[in-house]
DNA sequence: AGGGTCACG
DNA sequence: ACGTACGTGACCCTC
């Protein structure tokens, strides 16, 4: 049975444009419009199954309707700009779906719709037609019907003859006297002014049309109407025609033209991707999946290596380069059992159970040859995992990870199944589809996990090419192979070497810090003559502002803040505020610092093997997990304490940690090459103090601590992407007083100013910003029509190349440092990297050498036009060395 | 699972 | 009139 789909094009494209934000895809092509309409077609394809299809787009200015009325549509808006420049891919959208589009000149879309209906209500073929215009509602019959959108752009309600009737009571030819009556604004019709769809409905409900209505205007209710109704008569009968939908569109094609059979996802697919539409890509790749796995599934043939027929495959490590992965029973993989190795070359494809993987020498030998090159997905985590079940590994020379992260550091997803979607026309299962989660997680065994571990692999030997391609072109290559894959085997060796905690250190300082923390509970059950529970901010709020009556001054999107800075200023005003910051300090290092470390330490050699993601951040610096090392206490003397359970791992020798003095500001420095900024590190000066002479216009000696602390709070402020508002919350000052501190900088260091203002321009342009090693970071918001989300990419713009370009100089020193220990031959190890601080153990008799090598490593790292300074200092713990 | 809070650079 | 300082991760509570 045949039915026809006709969609009024530009009606849909407008909904779906203002009902959802302004989307861009990373290359900052708009893409919101295109979005919603597709959603609305793979709905009307769904739910309608047409075997006949056509879109209907207005096109050119003018229509027969301008000869009738010249003011047609005169008074609407402009289309903007980003909603007209979605057009031509809605179309291109289109032909990957293989559904006919049309426009003609001198015609409106309603008018080729209301044609092709007609048509097709004619040759008793159903049809639905998908607008948000009432208009359309003329067009119904028995076998016509509309399917009008309600609010949002999917939801919609379907109008036939007993629906228009139940909403207007009136006949479907009888809504072009509406529209005669009531005018409409949109398009510029004037009809009966007074008369809107209230006093309309009234009239045609008695007297059935236009010309019914003007026949008997002595017989209307109300002298006003009446004279109304005679005066614009003659209005009202041409608004009547403007409004009649034409059904003699001359087309050059008929019905049997627009036939349209299900769409082929290997058209759309691409497109898809290019737009970024993520949930549509998985909604057609699941229904494609069964298809595409089988095909693969056939396709891919691997074998399995076992004890007996190692011999028959040691052929393929004669080749020159092969992907490996490893697979691991839990993402820690300090943790992770191994439950078996794939290898893939091309046209072959192995799964090597561990068991054979142990014995087998070939493959060992292979394995730790740092000639035979290997591709990996996480080279680091891969390595260590190898090393945990005694396998040596060398010659990774591409991680997938890490290039895709480099590609576009702003993407939260690098699952390999998420980058296979993404880069290949392809896809593969995610974990999470084939082990489940939670409860419902299950071990793979045998003949799946092999298929499942080989499709890995066949997709990583795939994905290189593409991913070292794209690398190429974004001028990523030498970061990524001079860089990150250095560092990313010396962050391997740091995890392994991991860190040694002292458990009796810990275990003291809990008894101690639990004891505290009771002291404080008493006390503050005693101030609230009340017990509650001190850590839920919704009963705290309830004693603070309800119980005890403090003021509320900030809120949060459910309730009353508590947060540190309001308790602050509560603090006046009643003893429990104190105590109750003190109890969330002590809380806080028990339950994240104490019982966190102590949960991490791993008993067998008393250490804790922190895990860097080398792959996460937007502006290329490392974060830290399980535990996160990267945020011990240091700025509260109670909290420091901690660093002292972090202790050397072999006897006489020293915890040494050399850290970059204002890193930040001196990347700023030379990328403004703002010349009294430069001079100022160039003397050596306190930065700080010398921002508040300048800001505030006195002489050193006049420099009081407390204009020393606004200035330093406002050269923060610059290496954020500074403004008021952000200035005075930290200083607790008013938006005016910031906005003048902000002011006076921006006189003093007037090339600072010129180089913000250009690298937000730079990011409008190229729509990314770099870092001095060409790291990339987009920027989509840039663009955005939102106040706040533009303003968010501008700091970022800002930000990014300083924070990014010091993330550069520190990886660079520890992969030259990482030279240096080899090339010295000391014991010394790298520990850990703190963004701005690198800290290493070492035996007491390499203390002179190691912290003479370190400044001079990390000063040297790269050279800039003002000097980079290192402060190092030694200790027999963490809290010692510094 | 998400929000609030807080630890770091 | 709006509502932000940049970059992270872990814990607790609440639903």
């Amino acid at each position: 049975m045949n039915k026809l789909v006709l969609i009024d094009g530009n009606s849909i494209a407008f909904r779906a444009f203002y009902a959802l934000p302004l989307l861009t895809n990373q290359s900052g092509t708009y893409t919101n419009a295109a979005y919603g309409f597709t959603m609305m077609l793979m709905k009307v394809l769904e739910e309608e199954k047409p075997t006949h299809m056509l879109v209907a787009f207005d096109i050119g200015k003018t229509t027969f309707r301008h000869k009738e009325y010249k003011e047609y549509k005169g008074k609407r808006d402009k289309t903007p700009g980003e909603l007209s420049e979605q057009l031509p891919l809605i179309r291109d959208l289109l032909d990957a779906f293989g559904i006919q589009h049309y426009g003609l000149e001198g015609y409106e879309a309603d008018d080729i719709i209301g044609t092709l209906a007609c048509q097709a209500d004619g040759e008793e073929v159903p049809v639905t037609i998908v607008s948000g215009d009432k208009d359309l509602l003329q067009l119904v019959t028995e076998r016509v019907s509309v399917l009008m959108t309600r609010k949002g752009v999917t939801d919609t309600q379907r109008y036939d003859i007993q629906a228009i009737s139940d909403r207007y009571g009136l006949k479907p030819k009888q809504i072009i006297d509406l529209k005669g009556l009531m005018g409409d604004s949109s398009d510029n019709i004037p009809g009966i002014p007074g008369v809107g769809e209230k006093t309309a409905l009234k009239l045609l409900h008695q007297f059935g049309s236009v010309e019914g209505v003007l026949a008997h205007v002595d017989e209307l209710p109300g002298k006003k109407l009446k004279e109304r109704v005679a005066e614009h008569a003659e209005q009202a009968r041409m608004s009547k025609v403007l409004a009649t939908i034409s059904c003699e569109v001359p087309l050059d094609f008929s019905l049997d033209d627009l036939k349209f059979e299900d769409f082929d996802p290997v058209n759309v697919v691409p497109l898809f991707k290019r737009l970024e539409f993520k949930t549509l890509l998985k909604r057609i790749q699941k229904d494609e999946t069964p298809a595409i796995e089988t095909v693969e599934a056939k396709k891919l043939t691997f074998a399995t290596v076992n004890r007996e027929n190692t011999k028959e495959w040691e052929g393929i490590f004669e080749r020159a380069h092969l992907a490996l992965y490893a697979e691991m029973t839990v993402p820690n993989y300090h943790r992770a059992e191994v439950p078996g190795i794939a290898l893939s070359g091309e046209g072959i494809h192995l799964y090597i159970p561990l068991e054979t993987a142990l014995e087998w020498k070939a493959f060992k030998k292979w394995l730790a040859d740092s000639a035979k090159q290997k591709t990996a997905y996480d080279v680091k985590g891969t390595h260590v995992a190898l090393k945990r079940q005694g396998l040596e590994s060398e010659g990774f020379t591409f991680d997938v990870l890490l290039a895709s992260y480099l590609i576009n550091p702003s993407e939260s997803e690098h699952e390999l199944s998420d980058i296979v979607g993404r880069k290949l026309d392809d896809s593969l299962p995610s974990d999470e589809t084939v082990y489940g989660k939670g409860a419902k997680r299950r071990q793979l065994e045998g003949e799946e996990l092999a298929r499942h571990l080989t499709r890995k692999t066949e997709a990583l030997f795939r994905l290189q090419p593409v991913l070292e391609k794209e690398l190429q072109e974004a001028e990523l290559a030498s970061l990524f192979y001079d860089l990150e894959l250095p560092v990313a085997k010396i962050l391997a060796e740091m995890e392994w070497v991991g860190v040694k905690v002292d458990k009796e250190g810990l275990r003291k300082l809990e008894k101690e810090l639990t004891a505290k923390l009771e002291e404080l509970t008493t006390k503050i059950y005693g101030l609230a003559g009340t017990e509650f529970n001190i850590n839920s901010p919704k009963q705290l709020a309830e004693i603070l502002f309800d119980k005890l009556g403090l003021p509320v001054l900030k809120k949060t999107k459910t309730g009353y803040s508590t947060s540190a800075d309001v308790l602050e200023k509560l603090a006046p005003r009643h003893e429990i505020v104190e105590e109750i910051l003190h109890y969330r300090q002590v809380g806080k290092l028990i339950s994240t610092y104490v019982e966190g470390l102590l949960k991490e330490r791993f008993e067998e050699d008393g250490k804790i093997h922190t895990r860097f993601n080398q792959a996460i951040t937007a502006t290329g610096r490392l974060s830290s997990t399980d535990p996160n090392l990267q945020n011990i206490p240091i700025r509260l003397e109670e909290g420091r304490r901690i660093r002292k359970v972090f202790v050397p791992s072999e006897k006489n020798w020293w915890i040494l940690s050399a850290d970059y003095s204002q890193i930040e500001l001196r990347v700023l420095a030379h990328l403004s090459g703002d010349e009294s900024l430069i001079e100022a590190f160039k003397s050596n000066m306190d930065i700080h103090t010398k921002t508040a002479m300048d800001v505030f216009g006195v002489q050193k000696e006049d420099v009081t601590s407390q204009m020393r602390r606004h200035a330093k709070a406002v050269n923060f402020g610059i290496v954020y992407g500074i403004s008021d508002y952000g200035l005075s919350q930290s200083l607790n000052i008013s938006r005016k007083e910031a906005g003048e501190f902000i002011q006076r900088y921006f006189e003093s260091y007037p090339g600072v100013k010129q180089y913000m203002d250009e690298i937000v321009r730079k990011a409008r342009k190229d729509g990314y910003v770099t870092t001095m090693l060409r790291r990339r970071r987009y920027l989509p918001d840039i663009h955005s029509s939102n106040y706040n989300r533009r303003s968010f990419a501008e700091r970022t713009a800002m930000n990014t190349p300083i924070q990014g370009t010091a993330a550069d100089i520190i990886k660079k020193a520890m992969v030259e440092m990482s030279r240096a220990l080899h090339k010295e031959n000391l014991s010394a190890r790298l520990l850990l990297q703190v963004h701005d601080e690198l800290i290493f153990e070492a035996p007491e008799e390499e203390l002179g050498i190691l912290s003479d090598r370190v400044r001079r490593v990390m000063e040297e790292a790269i050279q800039l036009d003002v000097p980079l300074k290192v402060d190092v200092d030694s200790g027999r713990t963490w809290y010692e060395a510094k």
